[in-house]
RNA sequence: GCCGGGAUGGCGGAAUUGGCAGACGCGCUGGACUUAGGAUCCAGUGCCGUAAAAGGCGUGCAGGUUCAAAUCCUGUUCCCGGCACCA
């Protein structure tokens, strides 16, 4: 039997996020120029960005918290009068749409549209404010066009080439991998499968060519992370030293090429160490059977170890070649080993061994007989402190009968002509002579490698490369791009690239002599994609370049992006590619910032239970589930209530509950008084008087402006959302405080004042929750549009308490409190904080030895 | 091993510059309203202590500087992230 549940004012009174979003939901869909970014305009710009999704399915709690805060960014710089520019965009080409198709039997393309407009609609449900006019979507032609335009713009530069290397290949993926893709070993997005090694020919992007820029220009980029800098620095490895050239004393007299940072010790190398894998090792080796098994055998323990992840603590193993090598700088004759800690792709793949000053050359020498021999003396001049020196291993001091070994700097001893030099000095002089008498020079060595990009796979954009057995390897011409990728391709893992079974795309014609010429079938790793791809938000409809280097010049400005926002996952893969691609830009006239984002922020994660959200642990807090539940203003304000937004959140249910419950409050609240709002409007009068409030409506409004700076200075400064939010709670409970029980505006509050403080609430609100911001605007009977409406502004004098209360100390324990006028004397302070009956207590009796006040708090010591 | 970040109530977290430790929220306890409450509102809530006070103790641990330390210094433990025979 249908019955009234509630009553009509308790119905009136409840807060329905449900009604109330999906009202505003509709309105919003209507109009689709709400979020548009003006082409032109004399207002400053803004680009506020966050990283573009894959397109995976489905929304998780990541996203959500990453687009809360880029979304308030964005209204809070809308709000100040900003042309703001927040588009989004897909990452769609990659891999998972490929095991969808193999799983699912759904073609890529289907899949990854189909997951687009789930997670589209996800967004706009979220409220989020983008501008979709702009969106780009990587996996369709209009946009992988340009990759391949840029790829033949590298080609002739140079920056593109091919060659057959030892590469990374994951056999789940079934495709190479970036040196950047690997981590600790393993497939950046297997985490359990282990990198296999293998000799392929690839496609790379020459990023060693800009290894400095990306290095020094890190300086010059104090809006980004430390963390993310430093790990960057790591990245790109510069080592200073000098590579010199040793020389085989047989089997021809071969060059063996080393890289050290310590040519200072050249003097005290009692071998030459090979890496297995370095061509003389093969040469040699290939020429005794013996040392082929036991360099045979190296490799695989180097391939153990890497796989296991204990290629930094293997143990040191290896092997007397029988030839000797010729040290340029003193003629000796030393043994030529290969070594199982000697790495073929960092610097030469050749050392020179120096055991009595480099840790792990003094350990292989001890092992193996070697000769360890002393040739700096370090400067003992500053005498570390006792508990220093024993701490500190570099030290060692030489025992009597126990072997000569420092890494401190010092002078030269046993060095020939070099010897009295100071390390320093002796680094500059000998790279110099070994240059002058061509064995060697100065030189710089990165541990960035180029950027692999060829990936044996379907869902990709295809390399625009043409293989014709007369001309060898020629670009397709710019005309005839985009080279399109064929729908109804069968999709395996396994035999290489499925473009190899599709004749149709495979055979074509020559470029140049139209003869038949065999496409590239691989495509392009999908790091391409994100590379550039917030300049084609700038334009994103350009069909005759990439984007205008004009309309691109406005958003980026000088320095770039100004704002923006993603997990720190991507500090070295997407930011350091990124970058290359925008100085690439730049050289060849695109655009002219040196750098694609000026200020970056890099949220933490959102865990559950302590521990990352996962499948697997089952703890995954769906984004659907909360809008239905709570409304996406609560999972919204949540995300950016429950921690400041650079550390990890832990998601408690029954913390979104209680924003749930603070949304409620402010609705009742204002609901309950939005009527004094029209009362005004009839009788006309608006101004707020300032002065000469009673004090309970003084109270109020010192309360609003503090709150206003409270939020305003957050969104200036560091972004600590949670406490800001925490502050217009506070307010809230005050102004429910001042209605009494009676849940009625309380009579000694001015109905000017309560008009003031409800529509400045409802600002402050609007950044984090949007949908009940828009409602109670309207509720107000404010006609304009929230979004561009100006952010409240605080007036410092009416913040300002009107009495002060100041702690006083007495030995610096907290014994007092006396209240003061604002302008009080310090004498007058103190005196009537010696005055204070509590603190008389506490002093009686004693000596006072002295007084202090700080501006804050007195603190008196007496003995 | 190296480089970052962190450790504060039962929980998430505040305290921006050395100046009242624990804002705000959750949870818990009690009360009001109610046929009812998983709605709403009000109050209390670091620990020890007390009838209540007074008082004492308290920011991973041990010292130090200072009138005053979560904050600065020295040493140390544990946790998280990154890098790791990088020559």
């Amino acid at each position: 039997m249908p019955h009234e549940e509630t009553t009509a004012t308790s119905r009136d009174e409840r807060y329905n996020p449900q009604q109330v979003e999906g009202k505003w939901f509709q309105r919003w869909q209507q109009d689709s120029t709400l979020y548009a970014a003006e082409p032109h305009s004399t207002k400053p710009k803004y680009y506020v960005l966050e990283m573009l999704p894959y397109p995976s399915g489905a929304l998780h709690m990541g996203h959500v918290r990453n687009y809360a805060i880029g979304d308030a960014l964005a209204r809070y710089m809308w709000m100040n009068g900003y042309n703001v520019l927040h588009p989004m965009g897909w990452d769609s080409f990659g891999l998972p749409a490929e095991n969808a198709a193999i799983s699912a039997k759904v073609p890529p393309r289907e899949w990854t549209l189909r997951n687009i407009a789930n997670m589209k609609a996800q967004m706009k449900r979220l409220g989020f404010g983008y501008d979709w006019s702009r969106e780009v979507t990587t996996c369709l032609p209009d946009y992988y066009k340009w990759n391949q335009w840029f790829f033949l713009k590298l080609f002739e530069r140079g920056l593109a080439y091919r060659k057959k290397s030892r590469v990374n290949w994951c056999p789940k993926c079934a495709t190479v991998l970036a040196n950047e893709q690997v981590v600790g070993g393993c497939c950046w997005r297997h985490e359990d499968t282990l990198v296999e090694q293998r000799e392929l020919e690839q496609w790379f992007l020459r990023t060693t060519k800009y290894a400095d820029e990306l290095l020094r220009d890190l300086d010059r980029l104090p809006g980004w992370p430390e963390k993310v800098r430093t790990m960057q620095r790591n990245w790109v490895g510069r080592s200073e030293g000098a590579q010199v050239d040793f020389r085989l004393d047989s089997a021809g007299g071969e060059k063996i090429s080393v890289f050290t940072t310590r040519v200072d010790t050249i003097f005290g190398a009692t071998s030459v160490q090979l890496a297995p894998q370095h061509a003389i090792t093969q040469k040699l080796a290939a020429a005794d059977s013996d040392l082929h098994k036991k360099v045979d055998q190296l490799i695989a323990e180097q391939a153990k170890a890497r796989e296991t992840g204990d290629i930094g603590n293997i143990e040191k193993h290896g092997v007397n070649t029988g030839h000797f090598a010729v040290n340029p700088f003193n003629s000796e004759k030393i043994p030529v080993w290969v070594a199982n800690y000697i790495l073929m792709d960092y610097g030469t793949g050749a050392i020179m061994s120096v055991p009595a000053h480099d840790e792990r050359d003094y350990e292989f020498a001890k092992k193996y007989g070697i000769e360890i021999r002393q040739v700096i003396e370090p400067s003992v001049a500053r005498a570390p402190s006792p508990a220093k020196e024993a701490s500190d291993k570099s030290v060692r001091p030489t025992q009597p009968g126990e072997l000569p070994f420092t890494t401190l700097d010092g002078k030269l001893i046993n060095s020939g002509e070099f010897t009295g030099l100071t390390c320093e000095e002796a680094i500059k002089k000998m790279s110099a002579f070994a240059e002058q008498k061509g064995f060697g020079k100065a030189t710089v060595t990165f541990r960035l490698k180029d950027w692999g990009i060829s990936r044996q796979r379907y869902w990709g954009t295809p390399i625009p490369m043409v293989y014709c057995e007369k001309d060898g390897v020629v670009p397709v011409p710019e005309k005839d791009l985009p080279i399109l990728l064929p729908e109804n391709v069968e999709i395996t893992l396994a035999g290489g690239s499925p473009l190899q079974r599709v004749p149709e795309f495979m055979n074509t014609k020559c470029p140049k002599c139209g003869g038949p010429a065999r496409r590239e079938t691989d495509t392009m790793d999908t790091f391409v994609d994100s590379s550039w791809y917030f300049y084609r938000y700038t334009d994103a409809h350009n069909d005759r370049a990439p984007f205008d280097s004009k309309i691109a010049g406005y958003w980026f400005g000088e320095k770039g992006i100004d704002q923006y926002i993603g997990g720190v996952e991507h500090a070295i893969l997407h930011l350091i590619y990124s970058r290359f691609w925008t100085k690439f830009m730049r050289d060849i006239g695109l655009i002219k910032n040196d750098e694609p984002v000026e200020r970056l922020f890099t949220q933490g994660m959102v865990i559950k239970d302590g521990a990352k959200m996962s499948k697997s642990l089952g703890n995954v807090v769906s984004p659907d589930e909360m809008v239905a539940r709570f409304g996406a203003d609560a999972a919204r304000m949540y995300s950016l209530f429950a921690a400041p937004p650079d550390r990890d959140l832990d998601w408690q249910e029954t913390g979104i509950e209680g924003i749930q419950r603070f949304l409620g409050r402010v609705y009742r609240f204002v609901s309950r008084n939005a009527s004094v709002e029209t009362q005004l409007a009839a009788s006309g009068s608006q101004t707020l008087q300032a002065t000469s409030l009673p004090p309970e409506a003084r109270a109020i409004q010192r309360k609003l402006h503090q709150t206003i700076k409270r939020v305003t200075d957050d969104f200036q400064g560091r972004w600590h959302f949670n406490t800001c939010i925490a502050a217009i709670m506070e307010f809230v409970n005050e102004l429910y405080a001042a209605e009494g029980v009676a849940r009625a505006p309380s009579p000694a509050i001015p109905a000017n004042l309560l008009a003031d403080v409800q529509r400045n609430l409802v600002l402050l609100l609007a950044p984090f929750a949007p949908y009940l911001a828009h409602e109670l605007w309207e509720m107000l009977g404010e006609r304009s549009n929230l979004l561009k409406a100006s952010w409240p502004k605080y007036d410092a004098e009416l913040a300002k308490e009107d009495e002060l209360e100041i702690p006083v100390q007495v030995n610096g324990k907290l014994r007092s409190k006396i209240v003061v006028a604002p302008g009080t004397s310090e004498e007058d302070i103190k005196q009537k904080a010696l005055a204070d009956e509590k603190i008389q207590s506490y002093i009686a009796g004693k000596q006072i030895v002295k007084i202090i006040f700080t501006g804050k708090l007195v603190s008196i010591v007496v003995r």
